[in-house]
DNA sequence: TTAATAAAGGATAAAATTGTCCTTTATTAA
DNA sequence: TTAATAAAGGACAATTTTATCCTTTATTAA
């Protein structure tokens, strides 16, 4: 479904969401530590997060990333698939057909509309804020 | 969503099954010409399709790819995926976690279940014939 | 102002996926 | 029985994705 890029990224985002939703900034080092991502790999996928204004980073010692309790509000899933894996998962036609749409569309189009739609539609819908407030409720998991 | 392969693969087989349906066998060249996919590469994938008997195959000079009226009626696109794909689209995390389920989900198990559901579904509900059928009904694409 | 810390960034490396080429095997028809 | 045809199969090549390592830059606190 998602690129491993994209996987390592949304579990460290949800991670970093939690920490900051705490006053923490999260390192690299506890980051992958705690979502179970290769770290220099890992950097790589936050760089292109913080590049792109999902999330916040800061050097030296205290240093890390971390959110603004504003961003946690806006920032979706959908953001951050889009920054890491872009938009082929809702408009890619099933088949990999280059082009296709209503007007000249594969055999599985219509099918296939309707499945991607609530994909994007659920990943537009959930904000970090709602995932964190989530896990403060239940006991979800980030690794293995 | 599915990788090259199972897209050349499904394409492919739609249009051995509309080949079929008209009671001409599908070479290779008129398939891969026909769905626009690599040759040698769609070779690999109809063989593992016809080792796994979701197609048949015959050698020489009027020989080609195949589908008996019975298999079309019952093969499903959700066969084809699962020897091409595996299971992993519906079976996987949608985070890449190796153990994730209801009793210990990631936090966004329970919202993928159901699209993953769907999408499985709707591969299962979909036969060769169906498509066939549709095709004669309304000018659907496989290249391009 | 220096030492320590931590992210940013560049250069590679490993692995998986995608793709090609050539030989072998089976089948058909002349 | 031979020549032509077409899939099967093996070996290899290119590309993309995944992953690592090392240097640079920025920041903090002593």
């Amino acid at each position: 479904m998602f690129s491993k890029s994209c996987e390592y990224g949304l579990r460290a985002v949800i991670f970093i969401a939690q920490q900051s939703h705490l006053g923490h900034k999260a390192s690299l080092t506890s980051i992958s530590q705690a979502v179970d991502s290769p770290p220099a790999f890992t950097a790589k996928i936050l760089q292109q997060l913080a590049k792109n204004n999902l999330i916040d980073s800061s050097k030296g010692p205290k240093g890390g990333f971390f959110m603004a309790p504003e961003a946690m509000k806006t920032l979706t899933l959908e953001a951050v698939v889009t920054v890491l894996d872009g938009d082929s998962i809702y408009t890619n036609c099933g088949l990999g057909l280059k082009q296709c749409n209503d007007k000249k569309p594969c055999p599985l189009h219509f099918k296939f509309v309707a499945i991607k739609e609530e994909l994007k539609a659920m990943l537009q819908n959930t904000t970090l804020i709602m995932l964190v407030n989530d896990m403060n409720l239940y006991r979800f998991h980030l690794k293995r």
